[in-house]
DNA sequence: ATTGCTATTGAGACGCAGTCTAGATTAGGA
DNA sequence: TCCTAATCTAGACTGCGTCTCAATAGCAAT
């Protein structure tokens, strides 16, 4: 199989899969190089799609397992949109590593937003539960601007 | 088919369905009056079950249907877990009608809260973006108090 | 380079939640 | 009571995701 140039996201992979002693193979490395060519979210099945039209034969059960050991790595996000998985890139250029997302629910476009004020208030609710924060999903949804344009109009 | 005793919900879900032009069944009643024997969540399957072992036969496909016109009338609170839908109660007793949810990854406990200004600032974050807020889905996942316990004896 | 241990892979079976279908049944107004 | 559209059931089906297991192949030691 023909194995794409390594790329920073990949060596940061591969030091990650050595220190759990774990292998490096031609399909973890071609599914890395794929997802880091993908802007915004994703699902597995999109990635299976894409290996199809390009002539690469990944099982899907090794996306699955890869992606699975990419998220445990932190180098993709996980996100579930009304029951169904997404994934994203995990390290956006600039910012914050986190964001919560905006969710149109007409047209189904994905917005992100961070508030450092929320944030902390979702600490002060685990506190008076006792509870130890390990993660959040926090989803809004709605009309973004060009649907409410659009339901205007007609 | 036997018909339970209605109760106040009962008579507001015939309310809602004459509106609508639609018909009260008795599978439809039983539906809604086991569900509001639930305290906290249950999910679709949990009222096939309670069905059988009951004796009474509702199909699968008439639970989802009943949910889906308990949700669209307000009466029953729809939310994803980990990419499995969960119903409630849309009316608690006494406090909000709209709560989040924390929900332990250990032992899968869920526990509900409400921030005002956790809420605040969701308004504030729609309108930065230009959003029209219909709703939103919060979960803090983590580890509840008694599983924190458990853990650090062993 | 070779070897051996064992992680990894692919194909397809499987599981589960949820949807759809088609024919039988029934609510409820006239 | 009659009529008709709404509703019901059983079970086939879909889609996402997981599991199995025999075959393959990293990679560390030799």
């Amino acid at each position: 199989m023909k194995v794409p140039p390594a790329g920073e996201e990949e060596a940061q992979f591969r030091a990650l899969l050595r220190r759990e002693g774990l292998r490096m193979t031609p399909e973890r490395s071609v599914i890395l190089s794929e997802i880091f060519k993908i802007e915004g979210h994703f699902q597995p099945d999109d990635l299976l799609v894409r290996f199809r039209t390009n002539g690469v034969r990944i099982s899907r059960a090794t996306i699955y397992r890869t992606l699975d050991l990419l998220v445990s790595c932190g180098l993709v996000r996980r996100e579930t949109f009304a029951g169904d998985a997404h994934y994203e890139r995990a390290h956006h250029v600039e910012g914050h590593a986190h964001h919560d997302h905006l969710v149109c629910t007409s047209c189904g476009a994905i917005f992100e937003f961070y508030n450092s004020e929320i944030e902390r208030l979702q600490e002060m609710v685990c506190r008076e539960f006792d509870f130890e924060l390990q993660g959040h999903s926090h989803q809004i949804s709605g009309l973004c601007a060009d649907c409410r344009r659009r339901a205007a109009v007609v």
